[in-house]
DNA sequence: CTGAAAGCGCTTACAG
DNA sequence: CTGAAAGCGCTTACAG
C-alpha cells in the first residue's frame, strides 16, 4: 500500500526544508527561480498533491461546496448542479452532492457533516418537512454561507434564489390567450405549497384580465396518478369544446398526458396542452409539449455568484427570482 | 464566527487531559465510569463532534464512500445511489456523489480527489471514453477498493457489478415469442458499447432459437434523436405487417416512441413495443410500455456487500451479474 | 485509571 | 532567499 508523496519526501530528496518546498509549490515570491523549478519538477514527477485534510486542519478552509437536494430525479436539479459544478471548477472549488431524500432528519445529518467538514458554502433545496431554521442559522454563526434555491424557507433574512413562478404562469397564460382558447382546465399541485399558490394565482389573474370571457376550471392533484385520475374523469365533458389543459408541473403533466393518451386524444387537434416544466418530459411526446421553462442552469449561475459574494463578505440577505422562458412545442 | 468545540476545550473545562477526553468519548475501557459520564455529558452539551480532518490526518481513514456516475438523469443510478446510501448509513459511512458528466478528464480529477481524500471506497460507473485502467489500479495500490457498476471496463481482474444484459434481452425476446409476433425491429445503441453487443447478441439468439421463422431487423442509434429518425424512416415499410419494436434502452425508447406517436400509431393495436428500461419512461405512456427492468437498488445492495468484503480484506476480484425482471405494461 | 508526548501533513510568522 | 518552529485537532503507544 503506497503512500502519497508529501512535502517532507520532496524536501528530503532535494535537501531543502519543508517550508521551502511548500513555498515553491505555491509560487511564493521569496523562492529563487532555480530552487522553485527543481522542486516543481520533482513534485510533478511524483504527482504530488497536498493532503486536503492537512491543509484544511491548518487553514480551516476546504474549497468545497455542498449541494443538498431532496431528490435526484429532477431535471431542474441536474442542470442546477451542472452549472454550479462548472462555475466551481473555474474558481478551483470542488462540489459534493448530497441527497436528503426529502427527509428532514437526513437533511440535518448532512448539514451537520457539512459544518464539521467546514465546507466553503452550501446550496440547498430544503425538504418539504423542514421547518426549523436553527441549523441554518448555526451554519451562519460558523461562517458558512447558505444559499437556498428552488425549495426555500419562509424565513425572511436569508439568501434565496427561486424560479419565477408568477412569470412562468404568466407566459403560459399569455400563450393560451394568444391561441384564443376559451376553455381551460388548469391542473395544479398541492394547494398547501407556496409554489402552487403563486402559480395558480397568477395564472388565473392573467386569464381574467384578458377581458374576453374565458372559462377556467382549476383542480388540484397531489401526485401523477391523481392528475391522471382527475383528467380522466373530466375529459369527457370537455371533449366537445375548444379547450386546453394547463399543467403546473412535470409530475402533473405526466399524469395528464397519460389520461389524454388513454382517451385517444391528440394535441393540438383535439385539445391544447401547455405546462410549466423543467424541460425533459415535454420532449417525450409528439408533438412536443409547449411549456414555460424553469431553468436550473441559469438559477445555478445566479446562486453561484451570490455565493461568491457571500464568501467575499457580503452579509446582506437577498431574494433573487429568475425569469422563465416559453419553449414552443406543437401541443397548443 | 464561533468555533466548533474541541477535545482541548472539554479537557480544560473538566481539568482532565485531552487523552482522557478522547478515550472517554470512544468508550475506552480504561476510563472510570464517573469521569466518562462527566465528559460525555459536557460533550453532549457542547455538541462536540470530532473534526473529521484531524481524525483523518491521524488515522488515514475517512469512513466515506464516493459514488461516481456519468450522469444524474437516470433512474437506475438514483435507485443505485439510494440503496448505497441506505446501507452506508447503517454501517456509519457517509456517501458523496460525484458526476463525471461522461467526461474522462473530469472523471480523472474526481478519482484523484478521492485518492487524496482517502475515501474508504469508490463505486463507479465509468464514462464511455474511459480507456485507461491505470488510475484505478493506482487506487488499489493506495488501498482504496473500487467497485465498478453498470458501466464497467473490459479489464478482467476488478470488481464489477452489472445488470444482466443477457437476461434482460432474454426476457424481452421471450415476451415477443409469447405474443407470437413474427416481425421485430430491434433498435440498439452504439455498437461499440459492450452493453449493446451483449443485449443484441442474446436477443437475436433467443429469437432465432425459437424455430419459427421470425424476421428480425436490427439497427443502431447513438442518441434519442437518431432513434427517432431511424424509426420514422423505417415505420412505413412495417406498418402493414404484424410487428413489434424492441428498444434496448430508455434513451432509444424515448426516440422511438416519438416517431411512433408522430405516425399516429398506437400500441398494442398497430404494433407491439417492448424495451429494456430503468423504469420511469415506460410509465409515461398509455398503455404503459412493457419492459425488462434493470433495477439499481438491488445492484446497489450487491455492490455494497462486495465493498464491505473488500474493506475486510478480500482481494479477490469478482464479477456479479444481477438478473432482470419483466414488468408487463400493455404495449405488446 | 490518567497524562505527557509524538506525530499525521501542512502553513506561516519569525528569524537569519 | 531559506529554515526552524509552532500549531491546526486528533489518536495512541508508552509510562506511571
Amino acid at each position: 500500500m503506497r503512500q502519497n508523496p508529501t512535502l517532507k519526501k520532496i524536501a528530503e530528496r532535494l535537501n531543502v526544508s519543508i517550508s521551502t518546498v511548500s513555498r515553491a509549490l505555491k509560487d511564493h515570491p521569496d523562492i529563487s527561480p532555480e530552487t522553485g523549478r527543481k522542486i516543481k519538477e520533482l513534485a510533478e514527477l511524483l504527482e504530488y498533491d497536498p493532503n486536503p485534510y492537512a491543509v484544511n486542519l491548518r487553514t480551516h478552509s476546504s474549497r468545497e461546496f455542498a449541494i443538498v437536494v431532496p431528490s435526484l430525479s429532477n431535471f431542474f436539479y441536474h442542470s442546477f448542479i451542472g452549472s454550479i459544478e462548472e462555475e466551481a471548477r473555474i474558481y478551483g472549488y470542488s462540489v459534493v452532492i448530497y441527497r436528503s431524500s426529502n427527509d428532514a432528519k437526513i437533511e440535518q445529518e448532512i448539514l451537520k457533516s457539512c459544518r464539521h467538514k467546514r465546507v466553503s458554502g452550501i446550496f440547498i433545496a430544503i425538504t418539504s418537512e423542514t421547518d426549523d431554521m436553527e441549523p441554518f442559522l448555526k451554519m451562519d454563526v460558523h461562517g458558512i454561507p447558505v444559499i437556498f434555491f428552488d425549495k426555500v424557507p419562509q424565513y425572511e433574512s436569508c439568501n434565496k434564489i427561486c424560479v419565477g413562478d408568477e412569470h412562468a404562469a404568466l407566459l403560459a397564460a399569455e400563450e393560451i390567450i394568444r391561441k384564443d382558447i376559451p376553455n381551460i382546465l388548469g391542473i395544479f399541485g398541492d394547494p398547501n405549497m407556496s409554489i402552487t399558490r403563486a402559480r395558480l394565482q397568477k395564472f388565473a389573474t392573467v386569464l381574467q384580465q384578458n377581458g374576453s370571457a374565458v372559462h377556467l376550471k382549476t383542480v388540484h392533484a397531489r401526485s401523477s396518478a391523481e392528475a391522471e385520475q382527475i383528467t380522466l374523469s373530466l375529459l369527457p365533458e370537455w371533449m366537445d369544446k375548444k379547450f386546453a389543459v394547463f399543467c403546473m408541473s412535470d409530475e402533473i403533466l405526466a399524469g395528464a398526458m397519460k389520461a389524454i393518451q388513454r382517451k385517444g386524444l391528440r394535441a393540438p387537434a383535439d385539445l391544447g396542452v401547455i405546462a410549466i416544466s423543467d424541460g425533459m418530459i415535454p420532449l417525450l411526446f409528439y408533438p412536443e409539449i409547449t411549456y414555460a421553462e424553469t431553468s436550473g442552469s441559469k438559477l445555478g449561475k445566479l446562486a453561484f455568484s451570490r455565493m461568491m459574494r457571500c464568501i467575499a463578505g457580503s452579509s446582506f440577505a437577498q431574494t433573487i427570482i429568475d425569469e422563465s422562458k416559453l419553449v414552443v412545442g406543437g401541443s397548443i
